[in-house]
DNA sequence: AATTGTACAATTGTCGACAATATGATTATT
DNA sequence: AATAATCATATTGTCGACAATTGTACAATT
């Protein structure tokens, strides 16, 4: 019997985060398309798994799609959209919390301080991929407790957001932000949750 | 030369179409699932067109997606979902218009005017799947306009919003409300448009 | 009788091949 | 020489078939 407890991801859903990883880290050009070729080579897969990840990043708002022209990487967004999107996000992330915190479990604790770990060692090493990663992850966290369908609207608009997020300065000022809302979460203290997470979300 | 000026749509995206309709207009219940075989026989297409269609759907949040178990439609949203829904969808539109109405043309109008055209009829005669696609289509209209990027975060949102649509009882409120919009519009009026809309956008 | 194990049917996941379409280079025409 | 038409190549769109997985009915065991 396998000894894994967590559920083995999809073939397309492997694809898709390392691609949004890449993307979001900027390491792939806005210019440049995106072949389902060289993709299926790399990931050794066929180019029907590599279609719908790209399909499902297209829906996300991370990839472009042009029909019968493939797909590339969305512009970053505006001020003015980036300003929308933070207002979005903070309004989703208030509501997660109001829902779930009343039934947080120890198990929750625990895997959220995993996250916030790994999330202080990638800024410490100024990991930028990994600090981005983990920062979703995290937010993701309570988020997709609160609702998989809300979840999925939350990622498309957090995905952009963090697009424009290359220039991260200040390292430790984001673990810190993260360890305060781990701590607030800790306690169920849920104004000082809410507070810590809407001072984290800010347009860049 | 083609004579048709519309970009042809694709297969996927004429089965999206379809089956967000059926499913907004609550044709399909929420428990039984939805067979791929099934729809592919249907619509006359390979399963493999119906997977990226059901998959694309479940991106924006109609259809829930489990791995080898296929997909259903997604659960109504609750009381307080829905309204956040509604928050997030005025906040969107209300930035559509404030981008979009400046460069807005005379062709704009004109398709405007044969949607609203459109729906006063399907008002009248009660078609109620008829309503709320020329619903979205109207709305999705300036989405569209000011951004695809965000066209798609609003789509997950307010078809999870219309899912629970059903029950609209009053036929020519929606209609002389949108009427209302497209006035606005047409005169250039930005805080009358925005304020029409925001009438518009409530939770049931 | 309840429980476990096993074979079977139904369904989804993945693949390689071919068709349709777009892009770019080449040739023919004025 | 400039432009238009044509062909060649590359890329995406679609398909049918097979592999992997899941759920279920049924038999074997305690």
């Amino acid at each position: 019997m396998p000894s894994t407890r967590l559920p083995i991801l999809s073939m397309r859903q492997q694809i898709c985060d390392a691609l949004r990883g890449e993307i979001m880290a900027g390491e792939i050009s806005s210019n440049e398309p995106v072949r389902e070729q060289n993709l299926a080579k790399r990931f050794g897969v066929s180019r029907n798994s590599v279609r719908d990840a790209l399909l499902q990043l297209s829906q996300e708002g991370v990839l472009i799609y042009s029909p019968n022209c493939g797909v590339r990487v969305g512009s970053p967004p505006t001020q003015k959209e980036s300003r929308l999107y933070a207002k979005l996000r903070r309004e989703i992330e208030m509501h997660s919390l109001e829902v779930t915190l009343s039934s947080w479990t120890k198990e929750d604790d625990c895997n959220l301080n995993r996250l916030q770990r790994i999330l202080s060692a990638a800024c410490e090493q100024r990991d930028l991929k990994a600090i981005t990663e983990t920062d979703l992850a995290m937010h993701r966290y309570w988020v997709s407790k609160a609702s998989k369908e809300l979840e999925s609207v939350w990622l498309g608009i957090t995905v952009r957001m963090l697009i424009a997020y290359s220039q991260l300065n200040n390292f430790m000022q984001c673990s810190l932000e993260h360890a305060a809302i781990v701590e607030a979460i800790a306690c169920r203290d849920l104004s000082a949750a809410k507070k810590a997470v809407e001072l984290n979300i800010r347009s860049k």
